[in-house]
DNA sequence: CAAACGTGGGC
DNA sequence: TGCCCAAGTTT
């Protein structure tokens, strides 16, 4: 190491000090980063089935639409059965959206169900069944936003891109930032920071975004994190500055009781039960307040997660 | 860019 | 009990 690659600060005077500890540890490996945590997570990285080799590109495309707000330990069982069922896009693409929609169980936002749906159908149509490499191409996928491009070209692909989710931002809010939440919207300073700490080498870069992202998972926890096990400890600017509280606008957490999404939710889940087509008269017994039911009826309808047909009876979408 | 979009487990 | 949080995307 020559020269030392330029580390953009998150722009605020409380973050002087992170930027020169980072700066300083770049005479190292490049941040004084990339080996503890590298090294953590070849020690400590959970046997997740879409992380061994015979999930492919698939299998992760997979995962990540699923894990998209939801927990590892819910999307478990849903992907073994998912992939056992389409264990290619083509196999998805030849059933019925509906079909996907009732797989996805209670994993929640079902949207994303119909979403990867359509992402198989595009694969099928447009790469001929095999789930693509380019960033770019995976972008222009449904359901696949900035995240999930890059994680899927990173982990599946082994490609050189900044993988930026919830974990990652955490841990980078910590460690560099000395802060203990990061903005509530991913900002252009953070994907600066997070293209300055990616490594150079491919492999190693790709080994980075999964092990930031697992040590944000496992130890850098939002509720009660385990500084203790933590292999950056002594370099988290977090940390040197004792710890402090969050400080700015709350951190926007959303409602659910008596909102839409409940209604939607009840109504899907009968919808997901159900063999045949559903009367009007059984969702009515979902929520008793007719106006908010039928908005919520007609927002599923328009949302393509529930197909009405004639009399008044509703099914899961078959085409 | 804020808001909508499900569900369930932990503390 | 009730709030917080979980590998985001779309409009």
């Amino acid at each position: 190491m020559t020269s030392t690659p330029a580390i953009p600060t998150l722009m605020t005077a409380a973050d002087d000090t992170a930027s020169a500890a980072v700066s300083a540890a770049e005479a190292a490996d490049g941040t004084g980063l990339h080996g503890p945590v590298t090294d953590w997570f070849a020690e400590h990285a959970r046997d997740l089935p879409w992380r061994r080799p015979a999930a492919g590109a698939w299998g992760v495309m997979v995962s990540e639409f699923m894990l998209q707000q939801t927990p590892v330990s819910r999307v478990l069982p849903v992907y073994e059965q998912w992939l056992a069922r389409w264990p290619r896009p083509a196999d998805l693409a030849a059933e019925a959206p509906g079909e996907a929609v009732r797989a996805w169980g209670r994993l929640g936002y079902p949207r994303r169900a119909l979403r990867l749906h359509s992402a198989a159908s595009a694969i099928q149509e447009r790469h001929g069944g095999d789930v693509p490499r380019e960033h770019a191409q995976l972008l222009a996928l449904p359901g696949v936003g900035e995240y999930t491009a890059a994680a899927v070209a990173s982990f599946a692909y082994g490609q050189r891109h900044a993988v930026l989710d919830t974990n990652v931002r955490r841990v980078f809010a910590r460690a560099v930032a000395g802060r203990q939440y990061p903005p509530n919207a991913t900002t252009a300073a953070e994907r600066k920071l997070a293209r300055a700490l990616l490594p150079e080498d491919e492999g190693l870069a790709s080994r980075w975004a999964a092990a930031t992202m697992e040590l944000g998972a496992l130890v850098c926890t939002a509720r009660s994190p385990e500084c203790h096990r933590c292999p950056i400890a002594a370099q988290c600017a977090w940390q040197q500055a004792g710890s402090p509280a969050h400080e700015g606008p709350p951190r926007r957490t959303q409602t659910y009781a008596g909102t839409d999404r409940q209604v939607r939710g009840k109504l899907l889940a009968v919808l997901r039960e159900a063999v045949t087509p559903v009367p009007q008269g059984v969702l009515d017994a979902v929520w008793d307040e007719p106006v908010q039911r039928a908005r919520a009826l007609d927002g599923l309808v328009s949302d393509g997660l529930v197909e009405p047909l004639t009399g008044g009876r509703y099914r899961l979408p078959h085409a």
